[in-house]
DNA sequence: AGGATAATTAGACAAAGTCTAGTATTTTGT
DNA sequence: ACAAAATACTAGACTTTGTCTAATTATCCT
């Protein structure tokens, strides 16, 4: 599939998300390339020719992505938040050493979990596998 | 077990830490109490009585404690890092509307992971059931 | 005790992220 | 097409978590 801003609009809208210029190349940003993205490299990105885009919306478009569920959140670097464009249930590899977040390809399966306490519904499954590069 | 001021400073001393009172301080705050607590929350326990240790030492001491594997670190909560007591291998359960964080206890499996490409070492799997209470 | 070493401290600093109030753009209704 | 209303964007102040520095204090050793 490709990554026109025509195929994007048309993707924003089927998230009940109004395309404007700048959620445009935010989502180009996020989607053209297959990365986990932070907010200041989505920025830095999406700035690069000249800048069109403030901070403000840059977080407020990724925070919207978010609530609209065409973007995932991951909380696996102390210092900043990432992005991931592929929503499908996938687990993440975190280099500690070197900042680096990759996803884990394969089938995994996670057996034994509890029933959750009632009232209470899962949201998702992280599973990250923290490495570092040998001594 | 108990934790005493003194079986803290043996503990400390175990792990090759000299059992200062802020460290002790800070030991006993965490091991007491079997949560999981932010620096912030940490700062707030030890100088609840009167003011004795500042944040530069609170925070000093976490990383010393995580560099000595005394304590464990969990990275789940996008704007601020929990300190987990219970260094042995188990994994969380995190209310996304509370900001609560529990331990998940029984004999949870994970199978399917892919060998790590070469030159990398595994230094934790974290397992993360994000939840959030029903509508 | 006295010198060396290790630990603690206040407060400046940095970076990620939020908020506000004003401006610009887009949509809606006529 | 036009005006009014609603939505989106912006600069920059602000907040929070965490780090760093240079000076002070406590501890250790002979
Ligand atoms: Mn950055
Ligand atoms: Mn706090
Ligand atoms: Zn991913
Ligand atoms: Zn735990």
């Amino acid at each position: 599939m490709e990554y026109t801003r025509e195929n994007i609009s048309t993707k924003l809208r089927n998230h009940g998300i109004n395309p404007t210029h700048q959620r445009i190349e935010i989502a180009h940003a996020l989607f053209s390339r297959h990365e986990h993205l932070s907010a200041d490299q989505v920025m830095a990105i999406v700035n690069t020719r000249h800048a069109e885009t403030s901070k403000a919306t840059v977080y407020n478009t990724l925070r919207l992505f978010l609530e609209k569920g065409m973007i995932r959140e991951l909380v696996v670097d102390p210092t900043k938040i990432f992005f991931d464009p592929n929503t499908t249930p996938h687990h993440h590899m975190y280099e500690v050493d070197t900042g680096r977040l990759s996803d884990i390809h394969g089938d995994i399966q996670i057996t034994g979990l509890p029933p959750l306490p009632p009232g209470l519904v899962t949201e998702g499954v992280d599973l990250i596998v923290r490495v570092r590069h040998a001594s």
